[in-house]
DNA sequence: CTGAAAGCGCTTACAG
DNA sequence: CTGAAAGCGCTTACAG
C-alpha cells in the first residue's frame, strides 16, 4: 500500500542510499534532487519511522508522566510543554496515571521501551522506585513540581508562595487564622508551601494559627472545613490550594456564612475559575504554562547532553481579590 | 547497552526464533521455556517495539486528536479513553492542536505516519480538508462529539439536552427567555443543541425568546451577558455551555443583580465546577467520562475490523439546581 | 555526487 | 518443538 524508500528510489532511477540522503539534507545533485522530489510528492512518501527509529536508535519523543488530566494544574503545564516540544520538532507522549504510584513507574519504564529521547515526570512524591526507574532507564528525567537531590528539577518557589500569603493574611489585620494543608507526602504542597506560611506568621507576632489537613479532593475539603467551622470561628480560612479554598467557600454558602465579610477565604493556584466565581478568590498565581515550556527547554537540552541547572524555581504572584476582608 | 533478541537467544543456547515464539506465546518445551524465561530475567529484556512495529506493521496505539486540553470535557473524555484503551492493552496518543484546524488535520497525517491502528478525534467541526485527510491515511477513524454521515461518530445528544432544558425554563414559569448560543459552525452545539431547545419552546405558545450568539470562552459571553442586560430584563438567560453560564453569573454578580432572585441561569455540559459554585448552576449532564469508554471501545472494533453502527447517541440527563428561580 | 552492502531487532513461514 | 533464512524499511559507512 503505503511507498517505501525502495519504490522511490527505484521510480526517480537512483539508489535507495541517495533518496536516503537526500531526505536527510544530505548533497544531491540538483538534477537528482528534482526527479526525487517529484517522486516523492507525486506518491506522497512519508518515510516509516519505526524504521528509522530503528536504525537511529532514537526518537525525537519526550515522554510525560502525569497523575491526573483533570486539573488546571496539569492542562496548563502540558499545554506549555506541547507548545515548547512543537517548536523544537519533539513530539510530546502522555501518560496518564490517574494517581496511582505502580502505574508511574510502570510508565517510566514502558516510556524506556518505547525510545523516548526524555522524561518529564509531573509527580506529587517520589518514592525509591521512582528513584530505582529513573536510573535504570537511562534516559533524562525532568521532575517539575517537585524537587529532589537525585534529580534535574524546575519547582514553583512554594516557599515563597506562602510566605506571601502569611504576610498578606497578616497585613490585612487577620489573627485568627486557619490553614488547611495536605499531607507532607507532597512535599512542596504538604511542606515547603506551608512552611512560607509558618515563617510569615512567626515574625508577626501575635498570630495564632490553627493547621489542619485534608485531601487535594474538593468534596474532601468542604467536609474538613465543615467540622472546623463547627468549633471554631476564624476570621481567616487560607487553604492551601485553590480548590480547597473553592471548597471552604462553598460550605460557607451552605451555613450563610458571608464571604468575606463573616469569613475571608485565601487559596493557592490561581485557576481561570478562581477569577471567575463570586467573590472572586485570593490566591497566589502559579505559572503552570511557563513551568511547561521551561521544563521542555530543559529536558531538550538534557536530550542533547547539555547543562542544565540541577533546580529551577520558578516565582509565583500573590493577586489579591475580593474573598480577603481588611479587618 | 539493552540485549537484543540474539543476545538472549544465544545465553540460552536457543535460537532467536524460538525466543520469539516464546514472547509472542508460541509453544515451547518446559525445558527452554525456563532457561528463557530465566535470561530474559536475569537481564531484564524488553523487546524493541519499533523493530515489532517494523515487521508487525502495525502498533496497539491510538491517536486522539484535541482541539484543546484545558477543557473539562476534553480532560473527562481522555479520561475515558485512556481507561478503556489501557485495559485492552491499547495505549493512547495524543495530539493537541490549540484550536487550529491545520494542526488538526497535520495531527491526523502525523499519527498515519507513526502507524497508529486507528484515529479517535474530538473535533468541532469537520471539514472537506478532514473528510480528505480521513480518507487519504485508510486508517480507522471515530468522531466524537459531532456527527457526520461519512464518519463513524459518538455524539451526545444534543437535541435532547436543548428540549429537556427548553422544557424544564418553561415549566418553571419563564416567558422572558435569553438563549445565548454559539456559531453554527459548531453543529453540535451551534445547531443541534439550539434546534432542541427552540422545539420545546415551539410547543409553549406564549414564550418569547431572544438569540445572541457568543464564543466558547468565558471572557467573551461576559461581554455578551453585559450587552444584553443593559438592553433588556429577561427573567432567565439560557447559555449554551456552562461556561457561557459562568460568564453570565460573574457580570450578574458584578452589577449586583441577584441569582435567581432577578435572574436565572442555566447551562449545557455539567462540568464539576456547577455544583461547588454559589449559587449551584442548573445544567444538562454530558456523561463525558462514559463517551471516552464508548468512544475507546468502537475505535478498538473498528480497528479489528468488526462492525460497529456508524452514529451511536449517548443520553444527556438534565440536573435542576439552585440557579432556576420558580416564577 | 552516487550506489552496493551491511545491519538495526524483530517476526514469520518453512523445513526438519 | 526447534532453527536457518528472509525480510520489514530505513541509515550509514565505504568505495568509486
Amino acid at each position: 500500500m503505503n511507498k517505501t524508500i525502495s519504490d522511490i528510489a527505484q521510480m526517480a532511477g537512483v539508489a535507495k542510499s541517495t533518496v536516503s540522503r537526500f531526505l536527510n539534507g544530505g548533497s544531491v545533485s540538483e538534477d537528482t534532487r528534482q526527479k526525487i522530489e517529484r517522486i516523492i510528492k507525486q506518491y506522497n512518501y512519508v518515510p516509516n519511522t519505526f524504521a528509522q527509529s530503528l536504525k537511529a536508535k532514537k526518537t525525537s519523543i519526550i515522554g510525560t508522566v502525569v497523575p491526573r488530566l483533570d486539573s488546571f494544574a496539569t492542562s496548563q503545564t502540558l499545554i506549555g510543554i506541547d507548545e515548547e516540544l512543537r517548536s523544537n520538532q519533539y513530539q510530546m507522549l502522555i501518560a496518564n496515571t490517574s494517581q496511582d504510584m505502580q502505574r508511574e513507574i510502570d510508565a517510566i519504564y514502558d516510556f524506556a521501551r518505547q525510545k523516548v529521547s526524555g522524561i518529564i515526570l509531573l509527580a506529587a512524591e517520589v518514592t525509591e522506585a521512582h528513584l530505582k526507574a529513573v536510573e535504570d532507564i537511562r534516559i533524562p528525567v525532568l521532575l517539575v513540581g517537585q524537587q529532589h537531590e537525585q534529580l534535574h528539577s524546575l519547582v514553583h518557589n512554594d516557599d515563597q508562595a506562602g510566605y506571601e500569603m502569611g504576610r498578606y493574611v497578616v497585613e490585612q489585620g487577620h489573627r485568627k487564622i486557619v490553614y488547611i494543608g495536605v499531607s507532607e507526602k507532597d512535599r512542596a504542597v504538604g511542606i515547603y508551601r506551608k512552611q512560607g506560611f509558618q515563617r510569615a506568621i512567626a515574625e508577626c507576632g501575635g498570630c495564632e494559627v490553627k493547621y489542619y489537613e485534608t485531601s487535594f479532593k474538593m468534596s474532601e475539603a468542604i467536609v474538613t472545613a465543615e467540622a472546623i467551622l463547627k468549633e471554631i470561628t476564624p476570621t481567616i480560612i487560607v487553604g492551601a490550594t485553590d480548590n480547597i479554598a473553592l471548597g471552604v467557600m462553598k460550605i460557607a454558602f451552605s451555613n450563610k456564612i458571608r464571604i468575606p465579610q463573616d469569613l475571608s477565604v485565601t487559596g493557592f493556584g490561581g485557576y481561570d475559575i478562581t477569577e471567575m466565581i463570586h467573590p472572586t478568590l485570593t490566591t497566589v498565581k502559579y505559572h503552570y504554562l511557563q513551568a511547561g515550556k521551561v521544563a521542555a527547554n530543559h529536558i531538550i537540552r538534557l536530550v542533547k547532553g547539555e547543562s542544565v541547572e540541577e533546580r529551577t524555581t520558578l516565582d509565583v504572584e500573590l493577586i489579591p481579590r475580593e474573598s480577603v476582608d481588611k479587618l
